[in-house]
DNA sequence: GAGTTTGAAACT
DNA sequence: CAGTTTCAAACTC
């Protein structure tokens, strides 16, 4: 590991390399083209997705494309009704370049719509109602009804179209088999450029145009066409189209900027900015142009859902939140407001730190293991989403990635159309100043705001050899500050890992270097994603939860308020393995809980801890009897005498900005009840998938919607985690490994993660107390706390809140049996509990 | 910008 | 498991 050789570079990487540069995403794309069914276009812009996620996407894509694309295109042409803007949407995909059509729609389009036909089994069988709210979907759009999501899901079904999801598919594949017939012939142009000249052409298929231009991945062509059909309804659809298409020309002329329906295109921007690095975006990158379209789209028909909405990512989390509690079923709605995180939305402050940012790589990496990131998504969408919800949340899923994916697409065509770095960068800000902290995930991923496509183009171009990665170009140059950028990218200055150790913020954070970096020798790039991958396992191998979030968050207890309002990151969040600084109190950023913003906890190990954001010595009185509102008041305190970060300064919502921080909703009322739902992560839920914002939580029989409020993050990690939980490599590995790290780090947390039985039993057990003076356990050991809670006061510090649990966590048994993993880890945690409270 | 300090990560 | 080394970020000058 130590410097992965050139020799070790993928072929994929390797042929990259060589491929002319032109060929951006050789490797992926490559993987693509073989794996896919969607040929050559998707694979264009795939980029950035590792190839070995890149076969999952047809599995993946097929429910979104073929529901919304199908279902779109037939439908619109059978239903006149469907606005004309459906028409014209058909026609565009009719018309669409050949490329991008011919790609997705020819070859996607029957896989699309075999995958429509299941997603439709699976909607119906997962719930009846779905279907029927599809119908019903249409008026209620966004609304924030289950059948909202639907209808964003079966836009045709909106249109009332289709009654017959059969007959719909049927249609379509017909309509596929047509567009295949015309297309074939036709040379594939995975460029976006062309396919920008295609929409510009067509004006009138504003739509097509984004699809076609899209060529990026069938899903994201559905999504787009569903998303322009969801933002027409917020807006109007030849609106939301001409917006998207409008959008993608801007962005391939490197405009920043995007006006289009309400707030959706700022949102867009930010989407492309969030999404460049997290390796989770792969996929979504691969999907890059159309994926921005797409995503900007998206984001758009949420948008266009919640207009109020966007305005705060409170907003946004309330939308899922009303999504989820309205539906009895967790609907697509919810799945989709959940791939639209908050920050999605546009407002710098939504914008979530990517506390699963590990995660995405993990993701990435299970989603490899398991062959395709379609159907990790699908799995993401089972265990967290439920069975009902599954194929729902696939699609958000991807259009979250696709969001990603766009935006970082979008950057990327920033940046070259630009021409200028310095404007590129400037863009960067911009769309990273709206990140609310620095250090949150979705800041980091807009450091690298170049898409990996672009990445690797520029990458090519600049360096044949790795070498050329060594010298930092002058965009590395500027940022060589290591750290966080003024965009609250995160960018590493590596010189001897080369970028594939854990002292690697980007590594760790499971997103590739971007240019901002300043590392050498880097080989956390998109084109050694073989390389990245294997050092991940191996690094998993010795530490399940070495990439999983380092920040979690009390899943019982709301975050504590100030009396303000605001809230108080420390008592709500704690560094999960805890810090170990004998020298810096805790009040410097050599303090991995001072620099979350959050309080140190019983696992920590520091040594004259003067946390401003929690103590040690208080965390520990809390553990053992303290009120919450005593921890609040003293947090508090803490927060008047200390000014914290700005960070701190969250609004209700703001959470520690953490890459790292997964935050449960703590109370449901579920919760209450059933503690095991308390203890349950967001992936257990269905709920967890929607955002939700602390208000949600109270509402919301959804038991958990996890979104943290601020968490913006929270959106970034909760659709982060959607996405790697199922796929985590921790998860694969199996909880239990993984788990006892969390336990020896967290100590309090309850780590619900469903595959792991053995922590559960660990923590059931009595645990040794950590040694405070050893650092090598203490990522192993329990915080004493933590036993504490289990033996002595285990239900009632349980019950308590004092329990952390990862929200987003990423190694969540998703990878396994979703939903079944949920549930038995619920029952696993209920008897933990019971345990520790016989004890 | 260079050098120092710090603590996490990695190694033995 | 404990101790040491390595590393890169944070910090200081």
């Amino acid at each position: 590991m130590d410097s992965p050789n050139p020799d070790k570079i993928t072929p994929s990487a390797i042929s990259s390399l060589s491929d002319s540069p032109s060929v951006q995403e050789s490797p992926f794309s490559s993987f693509v083209s073989n794996l896919s069914p969607i040929k050559s276009v998707k694979v264009a812009h795939v980029a950035q997705g590792f190839p070995e996620l890149a076969s999952p996407p047809l599995v993946f894509t097929s429910p979104r494309i073929n529901a919304q694309r199908e279902t779109s295109l037939p439908k619109r042409s059978q239903n006149p009704q469907f606005s004309s803007a459906h028409d014209t949407n058909k026609d565009c995909d009719a018309k669409n370049s050949p490329q991008s059509e011919s790609c997705s729609s020819s070859g996607c389009g029957v896989e699309f719509l075999t995958d429509f036909k299941e997603v439709d089994c699976l909607n119906t069988d997962s719930d009846n109602t779905s279907l029927k709210g599809t119908n019903n979907a249409s008026k209620s759009l966004f609304s924030g009804s289950k059948e909202s999501k639907i209808t964003a899901f079966k836009f045709d079904d909106k249109s009332g179209l289709f009654t017959d999801a059969a007959t719909v598919v049927e249609a379509h594949l017909d309509s596929l088999e047509k567009a295949k017939k015309d297309i074939q012939g036709k040379p594939k142009s995975d460029e976006p450029i062309n396919v920008e000249e295609e929409q510009k052409d067509d004006a009138s298929n504003k739509c097509p145009n984004i699809e076609s231009g899209l060529h990026v991945s069938h899903a994201f062509k559905e999504h787009d066409c569903q998303n322009s059909h969801s933002q027409d309804r917020g807006c109007s659809h030849q609106g939301a189209c001409t917006s998207t298409s409008q959008l993608l020309h801007e962005s391939l002329q490197s405009v920043l900027t995007f006006e289009g329906c309400g707030g959706s295109e700022k949102v867009f921007h930010n989407q492309h900015g969030v999404h460049r690095r997290c390796l989770q975006f792969g996929e979504a990158s691969m999907y890059s142009n159309s994926s921005l379209n797409a995503t900007s789209e998206t984001n758009g028909s949420s948008l266009a859902a919640t207009n109020a909405e966007f305005e705060s990512l409170e907003q946004c989390h309330t939308d899922l939140e009303a999504t989820s509690s309205k539906g009895t079923m967790v609907n697509l709605p919810q799945p989709i407001a959940t791939s639209l995180p908050p920050r999605y939305f546009g407002n710098s402050s939504t914008f979530c730190k990517p506390s699963g940012i590990g995660l995405h790589l993990n993701s990435i990496v299970n989603a490899a293991s398991m062959g395709q990131s379609a159907t990790a998504s699908i799995k993401l969408e089972d265990h967290y989403m439920g069975v009902k919800v599954k194929q729902y949340t696939s699609v958000s899923i991807h259009l979250i990635e696709n969001t990603k994916s766009c935006s970082a697409s979008s950057n990327e065509v920033d940046k070259s159309s630009a021409g200028d770095e310095e404007r590129w960068y400037e863009a960067k800000a911009l769309i990273a100043a709206n990140s609310a902290s620095a250090e949150s995930p979705n800041t980091v991923e807009f450091e690298n705001q170049v898409a990996p496509y672009e990445k690797r183009k520029l990458n090519l171009q600049k360096t044949d050899s790795l070498e050329e990665y060594d010298q930092p170009s002058p965009r590395k140059k500027r940022k060589k500050t290591a750290g966080t950028d003024s965009d609250g990218c995160k960018r590493c200055n590596c010189k001897k890992t080369k970028c594939l150790k854990l002292y690697c913020d980007c590594f760790a954070a499971g997103i590739y270097c971007a240019e901002p970096c300043a590392c050498q020798g880097c080989f956390n790039r998109p084109e050694y994603e073989d390389t990245v991958i294997e050092t991940r396992q191996q690094i998993e191998s010795r530490n399940p939860l070495a990439f999983a979030p380092k920040i979690v968050q009390r899943v019982t207890e709301l975050p504590p308020k100030n009396e303000d309002g605001s809230q108080m990151t420390p008592s709500s969040a704690r560094h999960k393995r805890g810090c170990n600084c004998k020298k810096s109190m805790c009040l410097k950023k050599y303090c991995e809980c001072y620099q979350a913003n959050v309080g140190c906890s019983n696992g920590c190990r520091c040594e004259g801890c003067k946390n401003v954001y929690g103590k040690k010595e208080e965390f520990v009185a809390v553990e053992h009897g303290v009120t919450k509102e005593m921890l609040s008041n003293r947090a508090d305190e803490k927060r008047s005498e200390n000014a914290f970060d700005g960070s701190l300064d969250l609004d209700a919502y703001d959470w520690p900005a953490n890459n790292n921080i997964r935050t449960m909703d703590p109370i449901s009322p579920s919760c209450d009840t059933d503690p095991s739902l308390c203890h349950l992560t967001a992936p257990s839920d269905t709920s967890s998938m929607a955002l939700t914002s602390s208000r949600a939580r109270n509402r919301t029989n959804v038991p958990q919607v996890q979104l943290c409020p601020r968490s913006d993050s929270l959106s970034s990690g909760g659709t982060l985690r959607l996405r790697n939980s199922p796929v985590t490599p921790i998860t694969r590995l199996s909880g239990t490994k993984s788990l006892q790290g969390l336990d020896s780090g967290s100590g309090f947390y309850d780590i619900l993660q469903d595959d792991t039985p053995e922590i559960l039993k660990d923590d059931s057990t009595p645990i040794k107390s950590v040694k405070v003076s050893s650092p090598n356990k203490k990522r192993i050991s329990p915080p004493h706390g933590y036993i504490h809670e289990l033996g002595s006061s285990s239900s009632g510090g349980l019950r308590s809140g004092r329990k952390f649990i990862l929200k987003a966590v990423p190694s969540f048994p998703p990878l396994t049996p979703c939903i079944d993993s949920k549930d038995n880890t619920i029952k696993k945690t209920s008897n933990l509990r019971d345990n520790n409270s016989n004890k």
